[in-house]
Formats: structure tokens, C-alpha cells, sequence
DNA sequence: AGTACATATGTCAATTTATACATATACAAA
DNA sequence: TTTGTATATGTATAAATTGACATATGTACT
């Protein structure tokens, strides 16, 4: 059982989904997380299927192609609770960003300020993102989703990107601040 | 040229390394921001020699095991120093922990609440080893390092860590928080 | 003498992931 | 009528990465 059976199985506690479907979700607001593309999820899916943890139906469709719509078992259930408080390895982190930041003194300073000024927008616009998305969400439920709610678990992670972000931006000012001096 | 190539040709910049050198600083501090194992490392070593991009020099030991010391040459230089700077493509996320995240309201409040501890403990260890570090090149340099040095990346890099592990640990204690509530 | 460990370099198989190739329907716009 | 786009599902190939297998030297400890 690979991370990308628990991702999806993850979703499809959330409802029924397609493998089109799927792979929007992990294109747009999943890829906050995890990322992964149709050529990935197609496979897996059958996987999971040999494996009696999500059950398809076909749905014969006129307007559009015919469709497959996978839902989750109860031993898919099952497996899918047991992994999430399992302990958790630790992933190996392989950060590009910091890992061009560990030669920045090789370069001009100019075109490293440029660089990170582009960097720190890219992070802005991507916090103001997480900011609209918890808005909405506290506007829906009138503040924080009871921890029971999937909203609960969804607002978690937006709090967090939101965070993450700021922390982020923070330090490229400071990084574009020490490259001025 | 792949990022572990480059990965290694910044650590080259540093002086002189063997494989096993580089094996053991990606297992320790590098692994911070980049990871790889020494059966990935040799195999990379040999394409940036066929490259051209380093080049070994055979060191006969009496006391251990004969070696081969690695330096980048003047064109691995000039392929690092563009690629520095070159367009940052954004990578994918994938992060098990916000995976679990995502379906956290399946599980049991309390079992939960002892998952978060868990992984508060090992946040908070991890940003007292970048304060550490940090003090440690804050007292080698009498402040921070200026931006032509090397150990100014290194400085940025550990700076960067301790503040995204702060920024972690105050997740994890709002979300144990909201877990209790 | 035997055992464990750090040093030192490699290969191989399996998995994961990315990129490209491949096909088909229906709708809307030019 | 043709072109583009969204829907929908796959396969094939290559690259990146992990984990296991494999070997060898010298030192320190028991």
C-alpha cells in the first residue's frame, strides 16, 4: 500500500470520485499536500480494486464519455484508519529552493535579489490563496468546523499553508535585506 | 543534469569530497534540504566525470581503505553557477504528514491529540538543533556571515529551519488545542 | 581469536514518479 | 467546417529513488 492508496482512499471517504476526478483534486487544492497525475492514479486505482479496498461502478453517460466511479470499502475504510496515526517515517525532504539558497554567495547580488523578490511574490500570492480559501470556510461554518467535521480536518491544513507562507515570505525579506547590505 | 547533480557539485564548491564524505553529509546536515544515498551518489559521481564536470584523483590509504577524492572543474563551476539562479520550477508537494491531516477527524480525539504531541517533541528537537547551529556560526562569525561567504548560505539555510520548525510547533499546538476542545 | 564498527566503493532489483503517447465523446466558438 | 477545450481512460518509456546485496581494510574492544 503505497502514500498515493492512502491519498486516494483518503478522498474517497469524502465521496464517491472518478479518476478524472482524483486527478483534478490532486492537480488544484490537494496539491497543497500531494500531488499525482492521471498516468499515476489509473493504475493505482485497479490496484486498490484487486485489493478489495474501493469497488466501481460503470456509469453510462450521453453527453459526455462513459465513466467509472470508484467508492471506498470498509476494509479500504478500515486500512485507510489504521495508517493515519500509525508512526509516521520521516520523509527525506528534497527542497530546491534551499538547495540553490545553500550556493547563493556563488552569484551576483543583483540577480539573486531579482531572484528571491519573484520567489517572494510566488509565496504571497500562494498565502493570500490559503487566506480566500479559509475565509470562505469560516464563513460557512461560522467559524471553526467542530473537529469531527471533514471541514475540520480540511481547515487544518489551510491554517497551516497560510502560516507556512508567511513564514516563508518573512524570510525572503530578510534574505533580500541581507543581499542589500 | 539532474538536481542531484547539482546537489553535488555545490558541495564540491566547498573542497574537495569522496563519495562517502558526500553520503554522510546528506545523511546529516545537507539532509536538511536534500537527501541521497551513496548508491545513488557513486552512479552520479561517474556521470559528472563522463561530463566532465568533476574530476577524481585516486588516494592511496595505509590505515583505511583506498579512496577517490572528487573536484568540480571549471565547467562544473559555470553549470552551477547558471543553474543557480535558472527558472524554479515548482516542485510537487508531498507531505505525509498533512496526508494524515486531511483525514484526521476519522480518528479517535485522543489518540490523535498523542500523535500531535509526538510530533511537536520531534519539532521542537529538531529547531533547538537549528538554534544550536545558528549560535554556533553566529559565535565562529561574530554575527552573521557576509553574503560573499559560504557560510552566509549555510547561515540562511539553518535561519530558515528553525524558523519553519517554529512555525510547525505552533501548528501542532493550535491543532492539539482545537483537538481538545 | 572473535566481534563490532567506521571507512570506502560499488551493483541490482523494485518502486515511485514524470513525460509522452494514444484514443474517444461532445460542446462551443470562429 | 474546423479548431479548441473539457471530459474520460488508459499505456509506454524513462528517470529518480530506495533498499538490499556485496566486498574489503583497519582499529578497538572483549
Amino acid at each position: 500500500m503505497s502514500k498515493l492508496s492512502f491519498a486516494i482512499l483518503g478522498q474517497l471517504m469524502r465521496g464517491s470520485r472518478t479518476g478524472y476526478d482524483l486527478a483534478q483534486e490532486f492537480r488544484d487544492g490537494l496539491s497543497q499536500f500531494w500531488h499525482a497525475k492521471h498516468s499515476q492514479i489509473y493504475p493505482e486505482l485497479q490496484k486498490l480494486k484487486d485489493l478489495g479496498q474501493v469497488k466501481v461502478s460503470e456509469v453510462k453517460q450521453s453527453s459526455r464519455p462513459d465513466k467509472k466511479v470508484y467508492n471506498i470499502t470498509p476494509a479500504g475504510e478500515c486500512a485507510l484508519v489504521e495508517w493515519i496515526l500509525s508512526p509516521l517515517p520521516d520523509a527525506p525532504v528534497r527542497s530546491e529552493l534551499h538547495l540553490r539558497t545553500h550556493s547563493i554567495h556563488l552569484v551576483p547580488k543583483d540577480q539573486a535579489i531579482a531572484f528571491y523578490e519573484n520567489e517572494l511574490a510566488r509565496t504571497e500570492a500562494e498565502r493570500e490563496g490559503f487566506e480566500m480559501q479559509l475565509a470562505r470556510l469560516e464563513a460557512a461554518f461560522s467559524g471553526i468546523p467542530s473537529s469531527e467535521n471533514e471541514a475540520f480536518s480540511t481547515y487544518a491544513n489551510l491554517k497551516f499553508g497560510m502560516e507556512n507562507r508567511r513564514q516563508v515570505a518573512e524570510w525572503s525579506r530578510w534574505l533580500i535585506a541581507s543581499l542589500h547590505a
